[in-house]
RNA sequence: GCCGAAGUAGCUCAGUGGUAGAGCAACGGUUUUGUAAACCGUAGGUCGUCAGUUCAAAUCUGAUCUUCGGCUCCA
């Protein structure tokens, strides 16, 4: 061509379009906006997908530079990481493989298969060490095409590199690239990946490996096995330290760890693993919550039941679960019949339901119970309160008719938001809809994910959208907690059921007389009072607010002689049913007041000379520290009304 | 279930082949104390369990149970 043309144009973030010289650069846009700007500028996006900061850009191409303040920017750099570490554990250890290393929420992985060696975590120093070197280096990040992939996959093979050759030959049609690190001009090292990455190794600039753990090929258990090294990177050393500090405030939280601090709970060889024994002050904590549950749930017009533990044989079989669910389920025999131990509360309540005939008048009914099952979980997967064997669920579920099924959906919907707003957890939703082995009609599955959206935005509700993730008997809508320092854990269920109506065969009579099926809610809100308790215990690091603390106040008499005025200050509370105690020992002041605040009781009272003398009490509030001098009634008051509104 | 690590006093941890240790908690005594730890003393363990090697095992080997970090799965 003649007519070379000398400037082509882009599309930027705010729409403008800017004339650039052709064959520029994102770093070169950069840098014609502003020096500051290329100076942050990590990566870019490309009409939507994340590509190299040194990407040649196209006529017509909508950029945004993305620098370190943007969230994206971190792809580039813990993906990036993961190389480094790649490469390092290849310099380090001759017959590793490398397989996977991703970016992932707070750092990064890279899987390897290393066969004559198994990592330690002394070596994770010396890896890190070697990163280092890489890193000092400044090596930079290139990427290539493979011009000929069959042959590239026959080089990966003769080196040994079978999970780089697997994955290339996957992706063969796809425009492959490689990615080189170079020193000098020279490839130090290559792996098989379509980036984004970062321009050089010396843009990490805090890093630290975290952990090594097992893992396979694909996830796949019959496949090879691998060795995964963890790790975190990030912009500064600022940042990663804030990270480390969140990472040891959350380990300061393990409920695991504040269960055995505070005496809330056990877990026992004898008694077996997954199952809890609940001490007196988390089954205070539970009563309480119990009872709020209860409360609510008649109120807005749930029917509280009561099933057995275990069933026979023949409800399961009617249910399905002997079907679908065996291998999570305990069996027993008796008499010579097999029974199961119940790993869900629905066939019961379907039972319920089906033992009287229902008029198109009775419905909604809505049966609720905190039902405890038994779930068979494999060994490897039990964590403290969060994941265990036998759990209490805090269970309904709600036989309605087709036109009723949008309002059912929105109460339970504004339920759970009332129960998390009390305890101060944000939630967010998720829709899950039709998978592939899913039963029920087409029909009915567009009647239930068109209800569950309807309601969903009906309630104002944001959610994220998980196609084909539902369960194989109908859609659902997934809450996921977020607690004090930010971490998700999964919370309410909603969930819609196609197949026990059917099975069980249930119906009511409409007005026309005609039978029909009533429409089948499954829902929980805790999803289990034991997972439900270990997010509370890590919500708020062990101090319950006031309503749910078992013991509420403690009097602390300075010496001996304040001991009268101390008991007449605990019957006086006691008479108003508040959870008091006296510390009687013959220790100091502080001492006590240490002791109070490592059993994190929410309120201390003083008593000496002084308060005796002005008939007062000086109050101290965990955490925050001396309140100063009170009137007992005033006093009174004040915690009748942080009881009463269970304020947090 | 799989890969790896661990299990010593109520708790946190030291002890790597030769008589089981510390701090805190508990218990006894002294101290009578003003907003996060007074002092002295006492007691407490067949070192997860079962086998094996050895003159001798917390320590080495094997099995097993449990826990922890992951994988997979889930409320």
């Amino acid at each position: 061509m003649s007519q070379t043309q000398t400037t082509i144009s882009v599309i930027l973030k705010d729409g403008t379009k800017k004339e650039i010289p052709t064959g520029s650069t994102g770093l070169d846009l950069a840098k014609s906006i502003s020096n500051s700007l290329a100076k942050k500028s990590v990566g870019l996006s490309v009409n939507g997908e994340l590509q190299d900061l040194v990407t040649v850009l196209k006529d017509g191409d909508r950029v945004e530079i993305i620098t370190q303040d943007d969230e994206r920017s971190y792809e580039f750099l813990r993906h990036s990481s993961a190389h480094v570490l790649a490469a390092a554990v290849q310099n380090l250890f001759k017959s590793a493989k490398i397989a996977n290393g991703p970016a992932i929420e707070d750092g990064f992985y890279y899987d390897f298969e290393i066969r004559d060696h198994q990592l330690t975590p002394e070596d994770l120093l010396k890896i890190e060490k070697e990163m280092q070197r890489i890193v000092d280096e400044e090596q930079k990040f290139l990427q290539v095409k493979v011009e000929n992939p069959d042959k590239q996959i026959e080089e990966f093979k003769k080196i040994g590199e079978k999970f780089k050759a697997e994955n290339l030959n996957e992706h063969k049609d796809h425009n492959p690239t490689l990615y080189l690190l170079q020193k000098d001009g020279k490839t130090t090292w290559n792996d098989f990946c379509k980036g984004p990455h970062i321009t050089t190794s010396k843009q990490i600039k805090a890093f630290k490996l975290l952990s090594i753990s097992g893992a396979y090929w694909h996830g796949d258990e019959t496949r090879e096995k691998l060795q995964r090294i963890y790790g975190t990177s990030w912009w500064s050393k600022e940042d990663l330290d804030a990270y480390i500090n969140r990472l040891e405030e959350a380990e300061k939280r393990d409920h695991r760890k504040l269960g055995r601090q505070l005496d809330l709970f056990s877990i026992q060889d004898e008694t077996g693993p997954g199952l809890i024994l609940w001490h007196p002050k988390l089954a205070f904590v539970r009563t309480q919550i119990e009872n709020f549950w209860r409360e609510l749930h008649s109120k807005n017009g749930y029917e509280l039941v009561y099933t057995p533990h275990i069933a026979r044989n023949e409800l399961w079989n009617i249910s399905g679960h002997n079907e679908f669910y065996k291998e999570n389920m305990f069996y027993m025999n008796i008499d010579d019949q097999e029974y199961v131990l119940k790993p869900m509360n629905c066939p019961f309540h379907v039972k319920i339901f089906d033992s009287t005939r229902h008029s198109y008048r009775d419905l909604p009914i809505r049966l609720a119970e905190l039902g405890t099952v038994y779930r068979y979980e494999r060994s490897g997967v039990m964590h403290g309160l969060a994941r265990v064997r036998g759990f209490t669920q805090d269970d309904a579920h709600i036989f309605c008719r087709k036109d009723q099924f949008v309002d059912e959906i929105k109460g339970v919907i504004k339920l759970v938001d009332e129960i998390y707003s009390k305890f101060g957890l944000e939630y967010s939703a998720e829709l899950s809809t039709k998978p592939k082995d899913a039963i029920g009609s087409n029909e009915n599955w567009e009647f239930a994910e068109a209800g569950l959206m309807e309601a969903l935005k009906g309630y104002g509700l944001n959610y994220q959208l998980n196609p084909g993730d539902g369960a194989f008997y109908g859609p659902k809508i997934d809450f996921k907690l977020k607690d004090a320092i930010g971490r998700v854990w999964q919370g309410a269920t909603i969930q819609l059921d196609f197949n026990l109506p059917q099975r069980f065969d249930i119906k009511y009579t409409d007005k026309d007389g005609s039978q029909q099926q009533p429409v089948m809610v499954h829902r929980a809100i805790f999803g289990s009072l034991e997972r439900i308790a270990a997010v509370l215990i890590e919500h708020f690091a062990g101090a319950f607010p006031l309503w749910l603390s078992h013991k509420q106040v403690i009097v602390l008499p300075i010496t001996d002689r304040h001991l009268d005025y101390a008991n007449k200050i605990a019957t006086a509370l006691k008479e108003k049913n508040v959870r008091i105690e006296i510390d009687t020992r013959a220790e100091s002041v502080n001492s006590k007041i240490r002791d109070a605040e490592l059993e994190k009781i929410p309120y201390m009272i003083i008593i000496g000379d002084n308060e005796a003398r002005e008939n007062n009490i000086s109050v101290r509030a965990r955490k925050k520290g001396d309140l100063g001098k009170f009137n007992l009634e005033d006093f009174i008051v004040k915690i009748e009304k942080e009881i009463s509104e269970k304020s947090i």
